[in-house]
DNA sequence: GCATATGGGACTGAAACGGTCCGGTATATA
DNA sequence: TATATACCGGACCGTTTCAGTCCCATATGC
């Protein structure tokens, strides 16, 4: 699976939303803008409030808007903020000391670690611009590159800051 | 999270071990040696002999066996085997025809594509050989690739693999 | 003061997960 | 051929997680 969960998937929604029309919103609106649900939204939002990737306006007039401008906000924060860091497997995640009891024979906690880095890095070259504006070209590099070894390097090297 | 299940690690870890030592293991011994409740690493060795990740030979004497060489088995095989389809949302799971009814507020499934072929493209690079034997360097390249260097902080200087 | 809007957390039904167990079948060996 | 060994398939179950809802407290604009 390495499945991401619908309320990952509707924070990314809602933070690409906003990125497309700036200002603040209320959790209302912006429930009945992106069709989902108004309670679950409000919870996705107040999320991502404490990560820091929108901030709010309490009382009358208040509202959500993006806590820095689209290109600055990574997906990957989007996802920590409704998921937590972002660990492919127990042993890989180093913020908990969760000691590996198998470590004596698996010997493969390095190489989990190596493989959560490379997700990691995948996941921070897409900035919420990329995903509210799509089709300037450079994700493309990411999307035809996945044949071989060349390609993590290549989309890591370049750019990725056009708009 | 992007979290891989527990059964998913159990079936890595079984499977780098038989890469590790070669030929026929029953499941019995490769539960003991890799201290993985028996019943357990047997369900999950059933379903990589259906992928095709391993040979089984039934009766006296039986067991299993990799498939082919280590280092032609990718880890996504054995991650597929457990998990299904590498997907990381819903919407961009080509294999499912789920629609996702909020394409035209969304637009972002095409990204999420990509996200995900970023993701199977890091997956792939890593094979059971390099599970079994690291150290060889290749993996290194990989860590080392992402430019957001700050996120590997660590991670080239955490060498404490080998076992 | 009042309407509006977020903050925080409790609560629930449903689904997934981790793990176990059992009857069936294939095979090596005595 | 008889028997012990070992995989095959799936049922089963307790626990945890997930998605979603609801309520009350607090902050703010008018």
């Amino acid at each position: 699976m390495l499945r991401i969960s619908k309320m990952t998937d509707y924070a990314v929604v809602l933070a690409t939303h906003l990125a497309a029309a700036d200002g603040a919103h209320a959790a209302r609106d912006l429930a009945l803008q992106t069709q989902i649900p108004e309670p679950t939204a409000s919870k996705v939002l107040k999320k991502l409030a404490r990560a820091g990737v929108v901030i709010s306006q309490r009382g009358a007039k208040g509202g959500y808007a993006l806590a820095r401008r689209p290109e600055q906000i990574g997906i990957h924060e989007v996802i920590e903020a409704i998921e937590g860091p972002i660990a492919v497997t127990e042993c890989s995640d180093e913020s908990t000391d969760s000691f590996c009891e198998y470590e004596t024979n698996c010997g493969v906690r390095a190489n989990w670690q190596r493989i959560n880095l490379a997700v990691q890095a995948a996941l921070s070259e897409i900035s919420l611009a990329d995903m509210a504006f799509p089709g300037t070209g450079e994700l493309i590099s990411i999307a035809l590159s996945s044949k071989d070894a060349e390609r993590m390097r290549g989309a890591g090297t370049q750019g990725n800051d056009v708009h």
